[in-house]
DNA sequence: ATCATGCGATACCCTGTTCGTATCGTGAGT
DNA sequence: ACTCACGATACGAACAGGGTATCGCATGAT
């Protein structure tokens, strides 16, 4: 069977047009390499090199082969390199799915900088709720996804718990509790509010109301805005309150406060994990930029 | 250094999803095809196969080394196989040059068969005279040539004598020469001619001047003609003779008669021969093809 | 729960191949 | 004619690849 060491040796001979120099090259002996290309010579039935007493040039199947030759070489090489970038998660695809809520902060920061790095990584963006997120990971339909905690199902899964954001609340400016420090969520609980639909971020949604009920209320929704920018301005123009996650609070302005939500004592929280049920070396990648960009991130 | 054999191994177990039917597959044992992935993946620095007591599934440098090793696989087996085919003459190419008094007989005939044969050779057909021809195939500007012997310098060329055509009289119908059985080139003497111009077959041109000469004459020529059909008409309608090469002689008409030419007791006849630098697979197979076409010819 | 089955991993040995060293034969250039 | 350079040949040593026997372990059946 003909290996691709002989492809090398061939190669080699055939650009130099000599043994000792091509054996030099190999770093090899030249008898040997004269053997080599013999036996290549007998499996493939035909003579590859005009000789004399010297290598005078190629055979047409000399040419033919060199050429081909050449090609197998680089594929070989190809196959290579381009497992061992998988390996390294360099190239490759993610399918990633994500909760809406991390539409607007972590996540443009992570996918900006995992494709820094993985350029080659073809990323497929989805975004769901962690309920759906979850079943799409257990059928292999996603590969990594962004969800919120707990998970109802978490069968199968490795879960990465990245950053606890606390809730906080958005007060309109003069508002009477906007001269606490932080606000109680039974505080809110004569308040208008004004909210996300529950459709869009349903698990964010549903812990905010758990929490409500928890404190023996049910929010007086007056007012539900898909836009963050729309929330905040109603707000401002003193509609009503809103719980909302803190990276709205990049937005504060004088006619608009955001306080620290608390519950009976502590801080109302939720978590954003990474799940997967594989690790591939491309989510990998990805766990270990996004855990050291939660690291670095200020809670 | 990592071998054509890790790359089918490799296959066959990611195809098979499975080390024991993988090693019957490649007609070997179990444990050997383990080490061998082993070493294949520490040397890729990666793993290719989720394991778990068995073969589980690829991993994702797994499915992009099966890929590519399944085109190195495919390109290093067409390496093989065209150099085989071309050692056998049955792909490359052939600078064939030939005379152009061959291109009307002999030349059609051997092009058709070989072409039956070795449909992959690319043929590059160049009409040239005998001493172009010389000329090209020292230079390496031809593979082989059709040509009309003695060669000036055949130095470092092989030469096949394929036929020896004797040349014919074509007379017009009611010629007094064309009651004879055989035509001296002295009796036409005082014929009037119908030639090709020199320039067109220089070499039998110059064996007929020649031939005159040696006669102790030089021929009056009335008229030039390029094609044969031509030369014929005018020999038809009686405007003179022509010296020709027998294959004109297939268009024996009752108004035009075609006799052997013989000089001084015998027939005077030329050589076509074909001449090669190199005995190149290609070329070997078309002088074999055309050696026996030659022996199946009647002279 | 226990046991049988099947698969991959490990351990060990052997054979064939491949490479290195030494040397020879032979054309080409001086 | 002689020397030089190159490829071919001969032989020995090291190694890698493959074979056999066996183990550990997970899965599925009883």
């Amino acid at each position: 069977m003909i290996e691709l060491r002989q492809f090398r040796q061939f190669v080699a001979v055939a650009e130099e047009l000599s043994f000792r120099r091509a054996a030099e090259r190999l770093h090899m002996a030249q008898p040997p390499l004269t053997a080599s290309i013999r036996k290549l010579e007998t499996e493939l039935g035909t003579t590859l090199l005009e000789r004399t007493n010297r290598v005078e040039r190629l055979t047409p199947a000399g040419r033919v082969f060199l050429e081909e030759a050449r090609r197998a070489l680089a594929q070989a090489e190809r196959a290579i390199r381009d497992a061992r970038r998988a390996g390294e998660g360099l190239i490759g695809s993610l399918r990633l799915t994500f909760v809406a809520s991390s539409a607007h902060s972590l996540l443009p920061q992570l996918i900006r900088s995992f494709r820094a790095r993985h350029a080659e990584v073809a990323l497929d963006l989805q975004e769901a709720s962690t309920a759906q997120q979850v079943q799409a990971l257990q059928m292999d339909r996603a590969d990594l996804g962004l969800v919120v905690l707990p998970l109802a199902d978490p069968h199968g899964l490795t879960v990465v718990p990245l950053v606890r954001d606390s809730l906080v609340v958005a007060l309109p400016g003069g508002h009477h509790l906007a001269r606490r420090r932080k606000v109680a969520l039974a505080e809110l609980s004569r308040e208008p509010w004004i909210r996300f639909p529950a459709r869009y971020g349903p698990g964010l949604h549903s812990r905010i109301t758990a929490a409500c009920a928890a404190a023996g209320f049910v929010p007086q929704v007056v007012q539900e805005a898909l836009q963050m920018e729309t929330i905040v301005g109603l707000v401002a123009a003193g509609l009503g309150v809103a719980v909302v996650s803190p990276a709205a609070a990049d937005r504060e302005r004088h006619d608009i406060g955001f306080r620290p939500l608390v519950g009976p004592g502590t801080p109302i929280g939720y978590d954003i994990a990474l799940a997967y049920p594989r690790a591939t070396p491309v989510v990998e990648a990805f766990v270990a930029l996004a855990r050291s960009a939660a690291a670095d991130r200020p809670k």
